[in-house]
Order: structure tokens, then C-alpha cells, then sequence
RNA sequence: GGGAGUUUAGCUCAGCUGGUUUAGAGCAUCUGCCUUACAAGCAGAGGGUCGGCGGUUCGAUCCCGUCAACUCCCACCA
């Protein structure tokens, strides 16, 4: 009944798509990226994008998500890439962005930056090699260094050590040899260095290591750079030059060993960082890019948070959420790449002016030129003069303003957003869906732009889906080929069947280990409602015929249980309980509905059905299809349909849910006393051979319980016709010859033919009656203690004595069952 | 190095502010069934001292402490 939008969308993944773009221009069109112009390589990407882009959005529609379709978007597309650009310009006018020139994270691969969050780590095995440097002026002494990374020994500029290390007090002034090479670097002091791991002196390479780089700038060093972007050696390494850095690594290790300079190596465990999307191991590397000054936009992002403004599922998130936040670095947002949104920044070609590089920050080159003149004086500027920045924003840079954009939101310069209906009504918006492993990337940076450029929340919650693995819990990938392809799942289990088969597992947040087995279920469960649709179906009907008594009973018991379910999946909803709330139908329909309903209200073979029952039973089906809807909406929408003729425009999908209902938990537990009986009687049939063919006769211990239940015909003719009874009195006494069970509080008696074995009945007794004596003392302990009786709440002492009277009696009843034995 | 989480049946997990007949589900296992919607099914059964120890409480799977194992996140130690 509510008015819900659920906007569809992709993104233009720059990196990822650039890589793939790049392959495919290589391998299939013979093409190399530096052979042809920018403009050319994106019409390629456009194309690429076209074909492989969608994929996504059609499986979405596979799987019968009811999305709002015509109002997909794309990050690149227009609407949203004139976001990007006026976002990107406000924050440079508010001096919330710069450029600044620092150590990077470098994908030699990918051949960019990469922010922070875009480097995964993750301990892998090394090796720590053990290097000695000759001290320059004296042959045969040395210092010895460790490093796991040998390939940069030559860009180091110094070996450092602690100045309290009286290993190397006598080094002081001294300088060494770089192996290899023979560059004279000198020995420094700094309290940095750790006396105690490896050996005490380490080689200091400022332009492959962000420490060693503060080490350098703190000691003046020299910053030699040895590597290319694509991570092969540079002329200044003077060795080894244009080999890949892991083959360099190999050839300089082998030639240390052959000059004698490789004093040992020992296995090592460190961490490595590598590119999220293209795996490379990321490169320390200087250079100049833009920067977000993250510190100016997160502290309302935090509070909303922290506050419950906007509510996390599960809660555990805000802790992460707050940790980041509270020590949140700023955000390089610029890359390397053509694919994506170029930085609208122009800055003067050196030759013609200043040299300064400056930056002119506007949507459009005329509005550049302008600012341009203005900031130089120089008013002979021409287009000509201008140089646009060669590269791209991440593409989360475009990602983070999803909430505002996909409603067309226009940012007017300096007066924040301008009015818009459609983002005035939806935003914000109720709920994002999301793994927990873009928190930062794309939650906390989204939660951050609404509060800069809409001073409000974007959403009011966040759920975190449990993310897939496989069985051996490993995370789905597809460099590791263990994804599940969905349209293939979808075609051999059926859409509803794999929605069913992910939702039922995958509580929020925590691992789904995925297994076919559990679309394999959904499977079964759709067949299921399916088999239910046919046998209700194939009813005639009969205007005439009475209600049962049995069908009376079934369709009271019905509704209450019905109401109950309806309950608990609306409570389970509300809570994000998606696992639980379908579980709940799945329980409902195949036990409640499917097994106990509907066998209770079949006709015989050949027989008609009281049009009433017939009516009511379509009814509930349909509530119950309307309940199942958003959970297979595909095989519900049919059923509903096959149910009975329906005027256009009355499908299940805009049904209205069944919510939350009263019921009375007195005559669910009657119903449930009787299915007792009947379950008892089965398993009795089943453990002395008696076949449902045979009937039985049923004696009842005359009691106040059986009085109650049996006083009723309906619930007689209930046991009867399930259990197949011949015959069925109270009685008074122990009967002979006879199986015997207790329901309830009341002990049931099936006389039988053949001889039960004495000593297998005894034992069984004996069994039951150690349960049942156990249970008294469990409560008799409680009971017995005075400050029990004091503290406890006095229904919780009621509850005592009744369960303490009701294990009482089953026992007394346990007791006359052996004595008569 | 900091932080978070998990530990309940063979497997995957529920158990929602401590008492609801001395722990529940699905799958797997076992028994019996081709019973007139469904063998992708029907009817039943077995299986757990709720990770160990200690504490709080009249009472602990649930709260606290501690130990152990596993998982994850964050962090620039060669």
C-alpha cells in the first residue's frame, strides 16, 4: 500500500572496466591503449559497457526484482555525470579539495592511484633477505640490513640505525656501499629504527616506502625512483632495467648470491597490499593528486550514526563505522584512467605563461578561461593556453551522491540544492541494501555528501547482507571462478526457488556459505504451494453440502494460527528478519497448511466440497500468496491468478499484505493437543506395525483433561479420521494387552493382538518414567526454595505449580502403566 | 599492535531485554509407506551435560569475568 521506489542502477567501475576494455582491445582487436586517442578508447569503453554492463540489471529481473526500471541509471550517464562535476567544483570553491603531492598507493597493473580503501591486505608468505653493505673506505667490513624487498636496494639513499644501537656506535660518520651498484650512501641515526628486528639497521629507500620517505625528508636523503608506472625498472636503477619488479627481485637476489653479498634469507609472514580489483601488489609511490579533506565532512555522517538516526542491521557495523569515521584520512580521489569522469580542472601550459600549475576549476573550458584571466590578469588567455587535467575520478567520487543523483538532484553554485519534487518526496530515502564491505567505500562516503549537499541523512537504515562464500567459506570471486552463475541457478531451480534459497539463509550481516542444496529446497517448497494450487483445484463444489464438523474445526484452528504467522512474519519483517519471516511461511504453509488443513478438510475420492469450505479455503490461499509475494512473487502471481477469475488490475502483487493480527492461544493449543494424539497414535502404528489400513480402537483415560477435549465431536472426528479409528469409550482403569501413551496429562490406550514384549515395555516405561521424575525434581527444587517463592513473579509460580501437578499425574499415570506389567 | 565478532544436534543456523512442560528448525541419518495434490513426496524416530572454568542470581544457553579455538576489520614496523 505504500508508495515505493526502488531505483535500479550500475556504475561505471572505472578501474575494472578500463583493465577489461584494455584486454579486449588487445587480444581481440589488436589494439594498444597507447596507440589511439582518448576519445577513441572510450567509444570502445561505451561499447564494451553496452554489452556487459546490463548483465547485472537483467539478472535483477530475472530474479523478479520489482524494481522502478525506467528511472535506471548510470554513473556516466548525463544526469549523473553533471552531478559529479558541480560536486567536484563545490568543494574545490569551498576549499574541501586540493591536490598535494605525497606517497600513493600505485596499481602498476591498472596504472593509477588507488585510495586507501581500494588496498587489500592480507598476510601472505615472504621472504626477509639479509644483505650486507660494504663500508665504504674499509674492505671486508659491512653492514648488514634486512629487507624483504631487494629489487629497490637500488633507490636506497642511506641505511639507517638506532642511535642507541652500540652494535654500530663505531659507524658513526661512516657511509656504505649499495651492492651491486656501488653508490656511497650514508649511515644516519634515527630513534625509528627497532634495534631488535632483523638487524638492527635498515636500508632507506624514500621513493618505494612511505617510512623510509618521512626518514628521507627528515634527513635531507636523496629520493631515487627506480621503477616505471607499470612496476619494471627505470634507467636509474642502473641494473636490470625494464625488467618487471618480481623478476627483478629474483635476478638481483641471484646476483647478490654470486657477489657474495647475500649473507642469508629466512621465511617471513608480512602483510601485503594489493589492488582490489586487479590483485597487483600496490607500489609506494610519490606523486601529485587530488585530495577530499575528509575531516570537513564527517563529523554530522558520524553522529547520525552514532545517534540511531540512521540504524544499522546488525549493530555491530556502527563500531566499524566509528572507528573509520574518528580516524578517517583524506580521500584521493583522482586516478590515472581515460574511463570515467575526467577532473574538470585546467591549469596554463607551462611554455606559454607562468609555469604555475594552478588550477582553474569549472564545469566547461569558456568558464575555465575566465577564471583563468581573472586569477592571472592576463586577459589575452586563450582556449589554447588551457590544459585540461588528463585524469578521471574514482569512480565512488560519483557513487556517493547515488541518493541525491538518481532523482536528478542540480546543484545550484554556492545555493546547495535546488528544489526538486521527486527528491523532496523520497529523499530521504527508507533503507539502503548493501554488503558490509563497501561500509566505507560507498556507505559512510554517501552518508557524508547528503549531509554536505542536502544537510540531511540519506537513508534511514542500512542493512548489510550476509556476504556469499563457498563451502570452504572463501569469498566469491571471480578470479576464482567459485561464483555461482545466477541465470544458470535460476534455470535449473527456478527464480522463486533461488530467491527462496538465498533468503532463507542469510541472516544480516554474518557469512552465507552457498550451497545449490538450499535452491534445492526453495525448489521443493514452490512445488509444494504448486501441488496445494492442483488439489484445491480439482474440488467440485456443492452449494449444498453441509460443513463437517471436522472442516468446521479446521478452518476455526485455521485462522488463529494463520492470524499467529502473520504476526510473527510482520514482527520478523519490521526487524529485518528476512531469514526468519520466511522460514515462518515455509513452516506454515507446508506443516499448517499443506498437512493439517487441507487433510482435514479433503473430501473423500469422487466426493464434492461444501462450496463454503471451498470459498474459505480460496480465501486463505490467497492470503497466503499475498504473505508469500515479495518472497516468490513469480509462482504466488500465478497461483493467484489460477485461484479464480480476476478482473484486470487485481494481481497479487499490489494485494494488500497480510499484517500483524489477534488470535486466541487457547485454540491453538487445543489443536495442538489433538495433533499430539493423533502423532502419538501414528508413532504407535508405526513401532507395533499396524498399518493404516487396520483400524484401531482408541480407550480414553477418563479424565477432567479428556472430558474437555472429547466433549467436543468435531475433535473426535478429527482423531478419528486421521488415526483411522473403529471405536473409541472412556475408561476407568488400566487396559491389558494394550499400547499405551500419554498426551498431555492423559494416558491413551490401544488394545492390541499380538503380545507385547513384558521386558521391552518395561524398559520403555522406565525410561519415561526417569524423564518424567527428573522434570518434577528440576521444578520441586525451584518450588522447595523459599526465596524462589519470594522473588519469582507469582505467574511465574503459578506456571510452577501447574507444570509440577501436570508431571505429577503423567507420573502416577507412568506408575500404573508398570504395575499392571 | 588496536578493535569487533563467533563458539548450541553430523552440517548450516534460530533461540528476539534470565523462568513458557529439564533446548528448536532445515539439511543429513534411520524406520515404515507408490495412502485418491505432491517419492522434489507422506508418516514417524534417533541425535545436544548450549566451547572450558569461575562468578552474579531463588533460577543462566541467555548477564559478568577468565581461558581456549576460529573469523573479520583497522594500523606505514624493514
Amino acid at each position: 500500500g505504500k508508495n515505493a521506489c526502488w531505483v535500479p542502477g550500475t556504475d561505471h567501475a572505472s578501474i575494472a572496466t578500463e583493465a577489461k576494455v584494455v584486454r579486449w582491445l588487445r587480444e581481440e582487436k589488436g589494439i594498444k591503449k597507447g596507440d589511439i586517442t582518448r576519445e577513441k578508447f572510450i567509444e570502445y569503453a561505451w561499447q564494451w559497457t553496452e554489452k556487459y554492463g546490463g548483465i547485472i540489471l537483467k539478472q535483477l529481473q530475472k530474479l523478479g526484482a520489482s524494481c522502478d526500471w525506467k528511472r535506471t541509471a548510470f554513473t556516466m550517464d548525463e544526469m549523473r555525470s553533471d552531478a559529479v562535476y558541480e560536486v567536484f567544483i563545490d568543494l574545490f570553491n569551498k576549499g574541501k579539495l586540493y591536490r598535494d603531492f605525497r606517497m600513493v598507493h600505485w596499481d602498476p597493473e591498472a596504472k593509477t592511484v588507488l585510495s586507501n580503501e581500494e588496498v587489500i591486505y592480507n598476510e601472505e608468505q615472504a621472504t626477509l633477505y639479509h644483505i650486507s653493505y660494504e663500508i665504504e673506505g674499509k674492505p671486508g667490513e659491512s653492514v648488514i640490513i634486512a629487507t624483504q624487498r631487494p629489487e629497490t636496494i637500488m633507490g636506497d639513499t642511506a641505511v639507517a640505525v638506532h642511535p642507541a644501537d652500540p652494535r654500530y656506535q663505531q659507524l658513526k660518520g661512516k657511509r656504505v656501499l649499495v651492492p651491486l651498484i656501488n653508490r656511497s650512501i650514508p649511515i644516519i641515526y634515527d630513534e625509528y629504527v627497532d634495534p631488535a628486528f632483523g638487524t638492527g639497521a635498515l636500508k632507506v629507500t624514500p621513493a618505494h616506502d612511505l617510512n623510509d620517505y618521512e626518514l628521507g625528508k627528515k634527513h635531507k636523503l636523496e629520493t631515487i625512483d627506480i621503477l616505471h608506472d607499470d612496476g619494471t625498472l627505470n634507467d636509474a636503477a642502473q641494473i636490470f632495467i625494464g625488467k618487471e619488479r618480481f623478476e627483478a627481485r629474483k635476478l638481483v637476489v641471484a646476483k647478490l648470491k654470486e657477489v657474495g653479498a647475500l649473507v642469508k634469507t629466512e621465511d617471513y609472514k608480512t602483510n601485503i597490499g594489493r589492488s582490489e580489483r586487479t590483485s597487483a601488489v600496490v607500489e609506494p609511490k610519490l606523486s601529485l593528486q587530488w585530495y577530499v579533506d575528509m575531516k570537513k565532512l564527517s563529523a554530522p555522517a558520524l553522529a547520525a550514526v552514532m545517534d540511531g538516526d540512521i540504524v544499522f542491521v546488525p549493530e555491530k557495523y556502527k563500531n566499524v563505522y566509528r572507528h573509520w569515521m574518528e580516524n578517517i584520512r583524506d580521500w584521493c580521489i583522482s586516478r590515472q584512467l581515460w574511463w570515467g569522469h575526467q577532473i574538470p580542472a585546467w591549469y596554463l601550459i607551462e611554455s606559454n605563461a607562468t609555469g604555475s600549475k594552478e588550477p582553474f576549476v569549472a564545469k566547461t573550458i569558456e568558464e575555465a578561461l575566465e577564471i583563468a584571466r581573472k586569477k592571472t590578469g592576463n586577459y589575452n588567455l586563450t582556449q589554447s593556453d588551457l590544459r585540461r587535467d588528463e585524469d578521471v575520478l574514482d569512480t565512488w567520487f560519483s557513487s556517493w551522491l547515488w541518493p541525491m543523483s538518481v532523482f536528478n538532484a542540480k546543484l545550484d553554485a554556492g545555493k546547495g540544492l535546488r528544489a526538486n519534487a521527486e527528491l523532496d518526496y523520497y529523499y530521504p530515502t527508507s533503507i539502503l541494501v548493501t554488503g558490509w564491505d563497501i561500509i566505507f567505500l560507498w556507505v559512510a562516503r554517501m552518508i557524508m555528501s547528503g549531509y554536505e549537499w542536502k544537510g540531511q541523512l540519506p537513508f534511514k537504515a542500512v542493512y548489510f547482507t550476509g556476504m556469499v562464500r563457498d563451502k570452504q567459506r572463501r569469498k566469491m570471486s571471480k578470479s576464482l571462478g567459485n561464483s555461482p552463475d545466477c541465470l544458470k541457478l535460476i534455470e535449473d531451480y527456478g527464480a522463486d526457488a533461488v530467491r527462496y534459497g538465498i533468503l532463507a539463509s542469510s541472516p544480516a550481516g554474518g557469512d552465507l556459505l552457498f550451497d545449490e542444496k538450499l535452491c534445492e529446497n526453495g525448489r521443493n517448497f514452490c512445488n509444494k504451494i504448486w501441488n496445494a494450487a492442483r488439489l484445491v483445484q480439482g474440488w467440485q463444489s456443492d452449494r449444498d453440502l453441509q460443513v463437517l464438523p471436522i472442516q468446521a474445526l479446521a478452518m476455526q484452528s485455521f485462522i488463529h494460527k494463520w492470524n499467529k504467522c502473520r504476526t510473527e512474519i510482520n514482527e520478523a519483517i519490521t526487524e529485518y528478519k528476512l531469514s526468519e519471516a520466511i522460514t515462518s511461511m515455509y513452516s506454515f504453509v507446508w506443516d499448517d497448511f499443506c498437512s493439517w488443513y487441507l487433510e482435514m478438510i479433503k473430501p473423500e475420492k469422487g466426493k464434492a466440497i461444501s462450496a463454503q469450505v471451498l470459498d474459505q479455503t480460496i480465501s486463505y490461499f490467497e492470503e497466503i500468496l499475498s504473505a508469500l509475494h515479495p518472497f516468490l512473487p513469480f509462482i504466488s502471481e500465478d497461483i493467484w491468478h489460477q485461484l479464480k477469475e480476476r478482473a484486470t488490475g487485481d494481481d497479487c502483487i499490489i494485494s494488500p499484505y497480510p499484517g500483524p493480527s489477534t488470535y486466541d492461544e487457547s485454540k491453538i493449543k487445543t489443536i495442538l493437543s489433538l495433533q499430539d494424539i493423533i502423532r502419538s497414535i501414528r508413532e504407535a502404528r508405526n513401532k507395533n506395525g499396524i498399518s493404516m489400513k487396520d483400524p484401531v480402537e482408541l480407550k480414553i483415560f477418563n479424565s477432567e483433561e479428556s472430558k474437555t477435549l472429547f466433549n467436543h465431536p468435531e475433535n473426535l472426528d478429527f482423531v478419528s479420521k486421521f488415526c483411522n479409528l473403529e471405536s473409541f469409550e472412556f475408561v476407568n482403569e488400566e487396559i491389558a494387552q494394550s499400547i499405551s501413551f500419554i498426551s498431555g496429562t492423559t494416558k491413551y490406550f490401544i488394545p492390541i493382538q499380538n503380545q507385547i514384549d513384558p521386558v521391552e515395555e518395561r524398559l520403555r516405561l522406565e525410561k519415561e518414567l526417569a524423564y518424567a521424575q527428573g522434570f518434577i525434581d528440576s521444578i520441586r527444587k525451584k518450588l522447595d526454595n523459599e526465596r524462589f517463592i519470594q522473588n519469582a513473579k507469582p505467574e511465574v509460580i503459578d506456571s510452577e505449580r501447574k507444570k509440577l501437578a501436570d508431571g505429577l499425574e503423567r507420573r502416577q499415570s507412568i506408575e500404573a502403566s508398570l504395575k499392571s506389567l
